[in-house]
DNA sequence: TAGTTTGTCTAGCAGTGCTAGCATGTGACC
DNA sequence: GGTCACATGCTAGCACTGCTAGACAAACTA
């Protein structure tokens, strides 16, 4: 029976060695650069090897490497909440900021993971939690779970936007301090 | 002379073909089924021909298409302008989600386009300068410049989040209401 | 030991963006 | 009007993509 456990352990093993091979060459050159292909010369195995972990394919193990991401967010984000919204804030972009491909996976790309559903993860619903709660003392008597949902717009129109070239990296910081003026007090 | 006045009337008008049909197909499918073959086809060309008016090939396409939209987005929020901030914050919105797949070139996608740099065209300038009106009375002592990418980028949010089913349908409008709250008051 | 199951690989399909090189039709020139 | 050069669009093909069917070997079961 040992063997059979050390079986599946190897099993999962490389199922993780995928997802980490996947995040660390989309990190490196992006997910077109992420080639089922590559993958498999990385990890040592033939190209098949992929779908008996994935039968998804390529979006599968992306949708996984987004999953993993959300985790490390609501983690982040926790870990910032004594510091208010702004620091929230901060975390937020860094987070975005530090990991692009980890964001694109969880964002611009992954289709198949959807909020505010009945299957949606609880890594997901856990992220807005932690947004939920630096917003809400501000609310005021506006509905809380709205004003998340801008706040949250805000934050990532703010890290896609800046991707793109589209901002101008001179405001960066000003356009933290804003966010602060304009969700972090009270409305009346 | 006019036969070869008729000729580049032609070409012209071809290439602008290719973008419609691109646009539309985009549309209807999304980028990923807007193949050159397919782009070939509804033109009644060989596929070579498209490069002959796009040497950059799809990318240059999308970004032809983007640059359409840009100028249509510009149009959009500058009849909207008298509405003030929220009737901007609604006509902005209105045009992604009728648009999605113009909208998805124009940011998603479309990465030679950029802004916030010399070769930036003046119709990007444009749609920043309609932005720029209506949150500018808004600033106070505040940048306005900065202030308007901070409103952008939640607009942008609302619209790439919503598309990824990622907030609540339910409550569409009172975002857009909250983001009038946000915005639309002159800070102290 | 014989048979079955599990796992992995090779080879290949249909499709992608893009391009070299060949025809065909058009224009200019003598 | 005939000839030549040019431009224009085409066919065919390359290297790549995600994905899969079927052959093969290893491991477990009886």
């Amino acid at each position: 029976m040992t063997q059979r456990q050390r079986r599946v352990r190897d099993r999962t093993e490389r199922g993780q060695r995928i997802v980490a091979a996947a995040r660390e060459l989309a990190e490196a050159e992006g997910w077109d650069a992420v080639t089922t292909r590559r993958l498999a010369g990385l990890i040592e195995y033939s190209q098949p090897v992929l779908y008996s972990h994935f039968p998804g394919g390529k979006d599968a193990i992306m949708a996984a490497a987004a999953l993993e991401g959300f985790t490390e967010l609501a983690a982040t984000l926790g870990a910032a909440r004594p510091g208010g919204l702004g620091g929230v804030t901060e975390a937020y972009v860094a987070f975005a900021e530090g990991k692009p491909g980890l964001y694109d996976a969880m964002f611009t790309h992954a289709s198949e993971l959807r909020f505010a559903e009945d299957d949606t993860p609880e890594v997901m619903k856990a992220c807005f939690a932690e947004l939920l709660a630096v917003v809400e003392p501000t609310a005021g008597d506006q509905d809380a779970g709205a004003l998340t949902e801008v706040f949250w717009s805000t934050l990532h129109g703010l890290v896609t936007l800046d991707r793109g070239r589209r901002l101008s990296p001179a405001h960066r910081d000003e356009r933290l301090a804003l966010v602060v003026a304009r969700f972090g007090t009270r409305a009346d």
